[in-house]
DNA sequence: CCGGATCCTAAAAGATACTG
DNA sequence: CAGTATCTTTTAGGATCCGG
C-alpha cells in the first residue's frame, strides 16, 4: 500500500478527459519511470544494483517505487531468487515490450526536431530580452 | 522568465544520460501540456477562453504557463489582435503538427492495451491483499 | 477577455541511515 | 544484495484576487 504513485488518476482528478493520451503519460512518462523502461528495454533482464548504476542520479528509495508500480502495472516483471546473497532481477514484461516502437518514435522524434527546439527558445528568449 | 517550466534539465540534474526519450518527455508529457496540445490539434486555432473551457479543470495560471512555455519551445504559436476587448488565438506550430502521429500511436497503445494495465493491478493487489 | 501577482497544498523526489 | 525508514526539499499545480 506505501507504493506511492506518481498518477494523477489517483488524486481523484481527472485532468483532460477528452485527451486519450492522458493515461498513457500517466502510466510511463514521468521522470524515472521513462529512464527505467528504456533500460529495462536496452539491457534485457538485469539486477537491482545494476539498474541502479545505470539511470544516474536515481536513488534505491525511488527505483524500488517505481519498480513497484511498473510491476503493478504488467509492465515489468520481478523473479526474486531465494539465495545468499539475494538476488532479485527485472525485465520487462510482454505488455511492456509492446510499448518499444513508441519509445523508437519518441527517440527518433527527438533526433530530428530537439535542435528546432532549442533554436525556438534561443529565439524567443531573444526577442524577449528587448 | 517567470514561466515555471516542469522541466527537470532546468534544475541542472540530468534524470537518464543514456535515455534519448527523457528530453522529449519532457517537452510534451506533462499533466497539462499534453491535454493542450491534444485540444489544440483537435480544434485547431482557438482563443484563451476556448481552450480553457475544453480542458476540463485546468485554471487559467496553469494555461498559461503551459501556453508560454509551448509558445517558447516552438510548439505553439500565440496571436494576439489589438482589439477592445483583447483577443488572443492559440494554434499549434508546424513543428507541434510534427508530433501528431506520435499522438496518435499513444492514443492507439492506450485503446489497447490499457485494459490489461488495469487487470494487471487487480491481479497485484488480490495477490498483495493474502 | 486575457491574463499577472500572490499565497498555499500535495506529491514526487533527494539525502541519509539502517536492516534481513 | 535489495531494499526500508525517516526527514527534508522541490515544484507542479490549485485558489483567489486584481488589472489593462
Amino acid at each position: 500500500m506505501s507504493g506511492t504513485a506518481p498518477s494523477h488518476a489517483a488524486t481523484g482528478t481527472d485532468p483532460a478527459l477528452a485527451c486519450p493520451v492522458a493515461p498513457v503519460v500517466d502510466l510511463v512518462f514521468s521522470r524515472w519511470t521513462t529512464p527505467i523502461l528504456w533500460t529495462l528495454h536496452a539491457h534485457g533482464r538485469q539486477r537491482f544494483v545494476t539498474l541502479e548504476r545505470r539511470i544516474t542520479g536515481i536513488t534505491p528509495k525511488v527505483l524500488t517505487q517505481r519498480l513497484r508500480q511498473l510491476e503493478r502495472d504488467g509492465l515489468v516483471v520481478r523473479t526474486y531468487h531465494p539465495e545468499v546473497p539475494p538476488r532479485v532481477e527485472y525485465e520487462i514484461s510482454e505488455l511492456g515490450r509492446s510499448l518499444a516502437p513508441l519509445f523508437a518514435h519518441l527517440a527518433a522524434w527527438g533526433e530530428g526536431h530537439l535542435d528546432r527546439v532549442e533554436q525556438a527558445r534561443l529565439a524567443y528568449d531573444a526577442d524577449q530580452a528587448r
